[in-house]
DNA sequence: TAGATTGTTAATCGATTAACAATC
DNA sequence: TAGATTGTTAATCGATTAACAATC
């Protein structure tokens, strides 16, 4: 039984377990059955001290003397995060930013699948981006709806991007990803992420100057 | 004359500066002077008494009674992360997320501009984005050292990532954007950072599951 | 068994926040 | 002057790390 139900887990843990996930899921398909928090804090830049102690929030999954079994440790975390099972994506704009993160393959092994797109350009809508069809904006209510859809992505110009937050919340999506460099407002309940290339760019920017060098991950 | 020479400066603080920056100058474009630490917390999701903490690390630009001057303090935080002046980008990859990127506003708002575009691709080579023309792979070290520039984007397919990675930071790139799932290795000195939405994605998730509806930036 | 590595405690370190005197 | 808000100190809080007994 995880622990989480009644312990408040910190932000700093929930913000590595993608980062093991991911190397995991790397070793996994390596063929590699067992890894030490030593060796697993090498490949993601964590001290093998937090490892553990990140993990023990939820349980304890290692085995003293071996280390950890990589498919469990895998299943495990993908139970804490909720990626145990199948997410549908809407994606709101079909330009170019749109097209990249519907082609992303990385979704795809994370169990996200984007099941509808919309755009409101005349020109776009009814063609295909892999096997989705592009929708009418005006759709996107009933279609959310349809598909009991709790994830939206932002992809469209600035202007728009208010707009199409409120819709997406309205329809009951739970977790909007922005891609837009405006800040936009969400309703209580819904986790906003932004992501903002300039933002990140300003950031490591700082370090190009001061000659810190150190790798971010 | 900036403490930041004698002091080190959290990882935090420097986190948080483009937050401050991007509010900023949204406010300034709105025509407004003047700006108290209570207000751009609010903006910003942040503690007033972090703000200026965080600030305190610089020097002091505030105005007791009144508040910080909105003009000064964007340069000044302009200054502390170097984004004074302008930066020549490389892009390494013009499919649908390169040119989402090449296209992106906010880059040449910040003083970034993206002077060099490759690709290998030959249907793509010749052709435009923007005012930049796509060059092959071979001429990416020549032409970064010619235009002298230190920041690189990867967007290219995840097969050819460690591979670009490896040319841009020998072609004299200390800054490199990866925008593929894989995991990179970078020689000591160039920074790098990772963006990768499903990192994102799993991250939010938890907050899905576990229902507790705080927004994030 | 001997060696390795976990799980966990305790110590350290750093970041956040509250509070308030300084001062515009 | 009175009111507002900074800059800064001190208190709190939480996260990271070291260390080691437990145990595979």
């Amino acid at each position: 039984m995880d622990r989480a139900m009644t312990e408040r887990i910190p932000e700093g843990v929930i913000e590595r377990l993608p980062a093991y996930l991911n190397i995991l899921i790397q070793l996994r398909g390596d063929g590699v059955t067992t890894v030490s928090s030593a060796r697993l804090g090498e490949l993601t830049a964590v001290n093998p001290a937090q490892i553990r102690r990140d993990l023990t929030h939820f349980g304890s999954f290692g085995k003293r003397g071996v280390g950890y079994d990589i498919a469990t440790l895998v299943e495990r975390i993908q139970r804490i995060l909720g990626a145990d099972h199948a997410h549908r994506l809407a994606l709101v704009g079909a330009g170019n930013l749109g097209s990249a993160i519907a082609g992303y393959e990385g979704l795809r092994q994370h169990g996200f699948t984007v099941t509808a797109i919309f755009d409101n350009d005349p020109a776009k809508i009814g063609a295909r981006i892999g096997e989705i069809t592009i929708q009418p904006l005006e759709e996107l209510e009933e279609t959310l709806r349809r598909q009991d859809i709790r994830i939206g992505i932002v992809a469209v110009p600035s202007e728009a991007a208010q707009d199409v937050t409120d819709r997406l919340a309205a329809a009951g999506v739970r977790v909007i990803l922005n891609y837009t460099p405006v800040i936009v407002r969400v309703p209580q309940g819904v986790t906003l992420h932004n992501t903002d290339p300039v933002q990140e760019l300003l950031h490591t920017l700082y370090y190009l100057s001061r000659r810190e060098g150190v790798a971010h991950v």
